[in-house]
DNA sequence: ACCTGAACACCGTTCAAGT
DNA sequence: ACCTGAACACCGTTCAAGT
């Protein structure tokens, strides 16, 4: 592509801030919070930073170093917005919360990392936090580490369930949209009668219906452990 | 590419079954179950079929379309594996067992159906079933269905997470792997006392011991809400 | 020391041409 | 009626060449 000021030595492409690692983090996080109108690839961020696709290569090793990054930064987000003085109880609905808000924001970081750790601060941060709400809760020990785990791949797998779902196309939502109105409105009432009776109820749970409901079910799991260990 | 056999008319470029939507759903299974060694992917799909990559077009809308067929059939499977005679927390922990192991068998297909639906027979075939659990357990109306939910989403949530991992190439899932046994051994004690006091216990626990937690956890969670219902 | 841009080995999908 | 194969608009990444 011709540069329209070549001429102009000091005018180079990229007018603005240096090419750094935290610039091109910051361009990544505009383009992922930009959702499914702008996917997340190394050629648009090459456009956001007004740079050649391939610079980023001289600051991330490849694009997953990059990911873990700006996820990692995604997860401050998540820690910001929880407020202190909280209960364990009240510290791991903060977390959910925030985790869910939080990857909507940025569905391309949170979908690519349902299954990952980033092995950086921020999460470190976000175990300790979660360690310290179940050893709070009365566990220890690797009852405490089980139940760590199971909180955060459950808050991970969910969200990233919930982002992924925002990055495919209209066509495919749509039809996944409709489909409790659609097929599951008309399936053999004989062969499946639970189906043909609850239809209505199918219809109109909500995805914050549901998320309340696994959250409040991985406090209620953590309570009943504390309280067997007590007993024990 | 030229064919070798043009000259014996008889000999057409596929020897074997025609091709049709069976043909090429079994296709896609067999690359599936090959796990990371073979991507499911169009061209994939032709070579398997001795094929044009795009002749599958004429048989499917698009690649979503075969999807949602192919992930239909491993539906069949973890049916297929469920034994009569259970009660309803049987049944349950029958299908969730099922379907991580399908899961883990199909991972390509596991793990783009986290947030999807196939809306065809066999989904249907488990909706009923995971409905008519709930409804065992004392549950009815909008209870059933946001408890309904909550195990459905929870159950594609937990394998596609656990079928995309198997996806990642080797050295993304090694540093993945060996995270609990670097970067968590090495955080700083002063600011991650409890991430550094249960290290050990972290890095021992297994997948299977979170996947248990979590199923137990929806079955106490059917459990609590049916007592709470019976109880007002 | 960092950036550019051509190139490579991939994707899913369309469409004119074959049979 | 179905299949082929060139082509298109994409991916992430490498590497020789520039500055």
């Amino acid at each position: 592509m011709p540069n329209p000021h070549a001429a102009t030595p000091a005018r180079t492409k990229r007018a603005g801030a240096q090419l750094s690692p935290d610039a091109i983090i910051e361009a990544s996080l505009r383009i992922a919070a930009r959702g499914s109108a702008d996917a997340f690839t190394v050629r648009r961020l090459g456009e956001e930073l007004s740079a050649d696709p391939t610079a980023i290569y001289r600051h991330f090793r490849d694009k997953d170093e990059l990911l873990l990054s700006v996820a990692d930064r995604t997860l401050g987000e998540v820690l910001d917005g929880i407020p202190g003085g909280l209960d364990w109880k009240g510290r791991l609905r903060a977390l959910a919360a925030g985790s869910l808000r939080v990857a909507l924001k940025y569905p391309a970081v949170a979908s690519a990392m349902a299954s990952r750790t980033t092995r950086r601060t921020n999460e470190f941060r976000i175990v300790e936090l979660i360690l310290g709400a179940v050893m709070e809760a009365g566990l220890s020990g690797q009852d405490a580490a089980v139940h760590y785990r199971m909180v955060g791949d459950s808050l991970l797998a969910h969200v990233g369930q919930r982002a992924a779902y925002l990055l495919f196309d209209p066509d495919v939502r749509a039809g996944d949209e409709s489909s409790w109105n659609r097929e599951y409105r008309r399936v053999d009432a004989t062969a499946f009668p639970n189906i043909t009776r609850l239809s209505s109820q199918l219809a109109e749970v909500t995805d914050d219906q549901i998320f309340e409901a696994r959250v409040e079910s991985l406090i209620a799991a953590i309570e009943r452990k504390a309280e067997a260990v007590r007993e024990a």
